[in-house]
Formats: structure tokens, C-alpha cells, sequence
DNA sequence: GTGAAAGCGCTAACAA
DNA sequence: TTGTTAGCGCTTTCAC
């Protein structure tokens, strides 16, 4: 049982002259290591020797009757109070754009794949796109001490990135690369990608091929829209301005389509640079009576796994959330075990780059070959 | 700048004869209250009275002094140490059965939109419908001093949950209420969204409705499952235990439909316990040939998006994760505003039973009457 | 083997 | 208006 404080109406809640801050809380307190120390009649310190079992002496007798106390008690160590005498948290930040854009959980899960394992914590923040909360969350991240970030969205401008990743914390980029400043990076080839996405539409025939665009600021983004540009280039057509757009919202997605639609000699394909806004343009087609693929082709990125439902089918390349976020998160704990355990060498920071693959189904105008992998997770959860 | 600690030969990191147990570090030392202190020549007390703008007087000049040598060292208050020092950690907890399964991104984004507004930061937890990880984090939770906690994911004993919302943490149940402890809860009305599905198929003239149900020792499944036997019995139908039956993973969603539809006199409707599920069942019908809903009406359960997609079409209970989410967090704001401001009254627990609506398309055999409501939001992310 | 003491970075009560 | 001081709960050094 947790030690129970009882309101006392005797005590004026007064310790040695001084008011005590905290005087009688409703419930019941957490005991703490004094108080297990107290109870077994031994001190703080042996007590902290033995749950750290850093392999401090001990004889078998206390460590009895420390085991004891703490049962009885209840006790659990204080992690704040820890991490500020260690100078570590245990915890790790994990920040993405978007927490209801299926990509992202996809992601986390593997971070948390491997993160779980260890006594590590996840902090998770989400931006929703907006560099203010970007900023807002790293800061408040910092300043809970986490001892390691992983950043799957990033607006911030290069040079505050890099500052970031010279503090010390460690510091994983999993959306981007930054040109200037080496650091621990996760990405997928992205312009590989989107030539993979571009040239099978151009193997289909087509030489009409649309992009639509996410917001160029965001580095993948402007690297599919480059893979997509390099893609036709090689096959020796010109691109059509009028042909790239982007769209902010489904509405706005269904504008840029129909202008591009409306464009003379108007695309019979279209290359879209992530799932939620080809799935969008999807459901225009649908609205609208366009056949995909017959009338319009579409490839999307990301493969989320609403993608492939039958009632789906879109192609799209893969980009690897979840082996991204495992990945991401082994570096980083490659690193933090190497900051903890040695002061002074510094490990060169690496840069994994992972093949993105196109999945092939209906949208492209293929027969779906998909062999779909029975899933062995439960559905409920 | 940062202050940085220069790795200094001539020192022999010793503090007043004690080694310290942090020698030279790598990287920039973050600055500290006590280098402000120093740098803008005034006590500890004052900086911290600056910062937390608590209404003390300050004259204009210190007030600017501080300010100044704040900007020059960049610093950032350790949040660890604030928690220590204040018993608070302005974190809250949130609990949930997996990330992966759209709901709960959407329930946590409900809990975002009013938590996000706040100082505090999330810690994030997915159990994957496993029991002892659940434990382990709520341990882990515990130990971090998070102020509160949302659990929207509980396979715990309801007597441990009670100890836990009895303990000094504020909690909200985001998935079940407790029978005998009255606790701070958000739930649904799972009964009766279940017999808004079922009592919608018999509408449709099914007189053979099956239930594919999800494991019966999660209490929202339970009554889901209940309330499809109300909704049978008070139609005077016969429940036939042949067609209720439950499955965990896409293969067995598969088995047990195959199954279901083997019974002499086949169900001609099935209610699922979840759209997860019910999605895996529209798979199963789309590889079997069946029609949906000719040969099977289906209905699931939490109208997760990609129900709507018009190449799904899933009529769905919408058990409105996102407003489930954010009523959580704002009862747990009230709470822990409560506890920060007084420490002895206590507001009676709340119990807020949100109304589930049924969300009618294609799969249950009617004319999809949605009128999709564009979203304003980005795609982007 | 065990314990006393100092200190992690911050806050608040009280004195000046 | 500002500073002194005593913690918050824990870990580690160093002395016993």
C-alpha cells in the first residue's frame, strides 16, 4: 500500500518554521526512495544502488529487506527525479505532420517497434503542416529533455534544422536531407519514385502525363515533382507546364483536375504526389463519370493500405513508412547508446536512403497483381 | 549563443573536491537559470520570478537585464527540473490499442485540438491489444509523472483500473466505464449503435442478420454484441448462435464468414463489431464474388473514412472518435485545473455517453444519401 | 557493505 | 523590489 498522508488537523503544515509548498494533497502520495529507505532502515543511497543494480555490492540480507518495502509501498521511482540527476530522460520525441494521414501511424508503429523494446518513451507531437506548431513542438520537446528527436515533417528552414541537430540532442531527419550540414538521416529516394511511378505510366503509352503536386516548400515534395519532370525528359517529351498543379484540400484537388482536364490535348494520365490527394482525385473521377484508368490513369505515392481495398486499386509507389520509422529509430538508439556510453568520439552521422517500390494495381491501367499478403495483425485493435 | 563548456585541460573537473559526476561534455551545454542569474547579475529567485510572470514586481530595468541575458544564452527552462521542483509535469498520457487502426489517430486528434492549446504535451502509448503492455505503460506513465491520462484502450481488470483512477493521477476512460468506481468517463452508447445497425438491416427486410464480433473481453465489443441481440429480440427474431461468431485476423474474418454463410438458411446481412473487420469482410465478399449488398448487406462499426470512399461504400455506426477524444480532454483539463487550483474539493466524476449515429451508404442496400461534406483540410499532410 | 553529503535545475516562502 | 534558503526525488562520490 502507498503511503497514505492523512489530513491532520493537529500539524499547521509547517516544517522547521518553513511552510511546506505542498501541504495535504487529496489521495494518496507516491511513496518515495526515503521512504522505502525509512521502512527497510537502510539509506537513500543503498536503497538507489539497489534498483539500479549497476552491480554496487549489496549484502543479501538489506537487499531483502529493501525488496520488501518497496512491494510493500508500493514504490516507483520517480523518472522525473531521475532524469534530472542523470541528466536524461528516457524519453524520445517523435514529430510528424499529420497524425490522421495514414502514413504517419504507419511510421510511428515502427518506431515503436523498435523503441518499445527499450525503456524508452515516446513524446508525440503533430504539426498539422503549420511550421509554428513545428517550431512550438520542438521547443517543447528540448525543453522536456528528450534525449533523442525524430523528425518525419519539416518546414523549418535548413539552417534551423541544422542548429538543431549540432545540439545535443540527437537528432534523426526522417522526411529530409539537409544539404549543408551532415546529420542522421532517414529517407526515401524520392525522385526514384516518382520516375518509377512516371515511367510506367509512359510504359502504359501514355505521353500526356499530369502531375499533381504537393506544396513545393516540403523537400519530398519538390523532389517527386523533380523525379516526374526527369522522368519525361528521359523519355524525350516535353513537359506541359499547365500539366503540374497542386491543390490544398479535396475541393481544391477537384479545382486543379479540372483544369487540367480542361487543358487541349488534355492528359490521359496523372501522377499524384501522395495517396490521400490520389485518392481524392479518385473520387473525382468517380463523382464525375471519368473512368480510371480508361479515361485517366492515376499513381499515387506513399502506399497506404487503403490503396490496395478492391473497391480501390490504386497504384502507388511504396515509400516505406513503417521500415522508415524502424530504421530511424535504430540509428537513433545507435546513437544514444553511443552518447551515453562514451563522451567523445563522434560516430560520421549516417545517411540511409531506401529504395521506394512501385505497387501495381488497378488505377494504372494494369491488372492487379497484386498477391495480397493475408495480414497476420489483428483486426480489432 | 549557448554557453559552451570548453574542454579544459588545465582543469581537472573537480567541484570543491568532489569529482563531478559530469566532466566535460560534447556539444553545447544548454544554459541554465543560474547562468542567467550570473549573466544578468540578480539572484536565481528573481530569473524565476521573471519567467513565470506570476505577478511579482520586478523593476522595469532588471526586468530588461534579464531579458537581455535570457535572449543572449538562449535559454530554455528544463521543464524536468520545473516538474521536479512543482510536483507537475504538464504532460498527459494517452493510451491507445493501436495507432495503426484509424480510429484512434482520429480520437487523438480530438484530444490534440484542445490539449495542443494548453502547455501540456502528449505521451503516447499504443498497446496493440496486448494486456502486459498495457501495464507496462501505464507503469511507465506513472513513473513519468504525467498529471493525467487518458485511456482509450482497456483490457485491464476493471479493480486495477479503479486503483488507478483512485490514485493521484487525474484519468479519463475513453473506451469503458467502470460498474463499481465511479471514474471520469467518455464513452458512446455502444448498445445502442449496435441496434441502430441491426434494427437498419431488419429494415431492409433481413430476417438473418449475423454478427461477426470482436474478442468479448473488450467491453465495447461486448455491448456491441448486446445490443445486437436486443435489437434481434425485440424484433421477436429468434437469435441463432450459429451466425454470431468472431475472428482475429483477415484470414480468420475470411474463415469465419465462410462459416457464417455455410449455416443452413444463410444470413443475408452481417453487422460487424468494427470497420477494420467489416472492411476485411467486404474483401472476402469482392474475392468471392458475393454482392454487396445484393447477396450481403454489411454494416461495421466506427465510420472510419475510408468507409466513404465511394469505391467502399460502407454503412457504418459512426462512434465519433474525434469528439470522444476531445470531450476526454476537456473533462481532463477541468480535472487537473481543478486539482492545481484547490486541493480538497472534488467534483463528482463525470460520465458523458456521446450518441453514436448510423451512416448510411451503399452497403446495407441503400441509395448512398451522404452528402460528402468537403473537408476543408489539407491533404498534404 | 553502507551511509553522509552534494548536487541535478528549478520554485516559493520568507526575510531583508 | 530582490535575495537567501530549503527543498522536489534521485544518483553518485567518497569516507567509513
Amino acid at each position: 500500500m502507498a503511503a497514505t498522508v492523512l489530513t491532520c488537523e493537529s500539524c499547521d503544515g509547517t516544517i522547521g518554521g518553513v511552510r511546506n509548498r505542498f501541504p495535504t494533497r487529496r489521495g494518496t502520495q507516491r511513496a518515495t526512495i526515503s521512504d522505502v529507505a525509512a521502512a527497510a532502515g537502510v539509506s537513500k543511497a543503498t536503497v538507489s544502488k539497489f534498483l539500479g543494480d549497476k552491480g554496487y555490492y549489496i549484502s543479501a540480507e538489506t537487499r531483502e529487506r529493501i525488496a520488501a518495502a518497496v512491494r510493500e509501498l508500493e514504490f516507483q521511482p520517480n523518472a522525473i527525479a531521475q532524469g534530472l540527476s542523470n541528466r536524461r530522460s528516457n524519453t524520445v520525441g517523435v514529430i510528424v505532420a499529420s497524425i490522421t494521414n495514414p502514413f504517419y501511424p504507419e511510421l510511428i508503429a515502427g518506431v515503436e517497434e523498435v523503441i518499445g523494446e527499450s525503456e524508452y518513451t515516446l513524446l508525440l507531437g503533430s504539426t498539422d503542416g503549420r511550421p509554428a506548431k513545428e517550431a512550438d513542438l520542438v521547443r517543447s520537446m528540448l525543453q522536456r529533455q528528450v534525449d533523442g528527436l525524430i523528425m518525419a515533417a519539416v518546414t523549418m528552414e535548413d539552417e534551423a534544422v541544422a542548429r538543431l541537430v549540432e545540439s545535443d540532442v540527437d537528432v534523426v531527419l526522417a522526411s529530409r536531407a539537409l544539404d549543408a550540414t551532415p546529420a542522421d538521416t532517414v529517407v526515401i529516394d524520392n525522385v526514384l519514385g516518382a520516375r518509377l511511378a512516371v515511367e510506367h505510366l509512359l510504359g502504359h503509352g501514355h505521353r500526356r502525363v499530369a502531375h499533381l503536386a504537393g506544396p513545393l516548400n516540403v523537400v519530398p515534395f519538390r523532389l517527386r515533382r523533380d523525379g516526374y519532370l526527369e522522368a519525361l525528359r528521359s523519355a524525350g517529351l516535353d513537359v506541359d507546364e499547365r500539366l503540374v498543379c497542386d491543390a490544398t484540400t479535396e475541393s481544391g484537388a477537384a479545382a486543379a483536375m479540372t483544369a487540367v482536364l480542361a487543358v487541349p490535348d488534355p492528359p490521359t494520365a496523372v501522377f499524384v504526389a501522395n495517396d490521400r490527394m490520389a485518392i481524392a482525385v479518385l473520387e473525382f473521377c468517380a463523382a464525375r463519370g471519368i473512368r480510371v484508368p480508361a479515361d485517366l490513369a492515376v499513381v499515387g505515392f506513399d502506399n497506404i493500405w487503403v490503396g490496395r481495398l478492391s473497391g480501390v486499386g490504386l497504384t502507388s509507389v511504396d515509400s516505406r513508412a513503417r521500415a522508415v520509422g524502424r530504421t530511424a529509430a535504430q540509428t537513433l538508439a545507435r546513437r544514444m547508446r553511443a552518447r551515453h556510453a562514451d563522451q567523445s568520439v563522434v560516430a560520421p552521422p549516417e545517411r540511409v536512403v531506401l529504395r521506394p517500390d512501385l505497387v501495381v494495381r488497378r488505377s494504372c491501367g494494369c491488372e492487379s497483381t497484386e498477391n495480397d499478403d493475408d495480414e497476420i495483425v489483428p483486426l480489432f485493435f
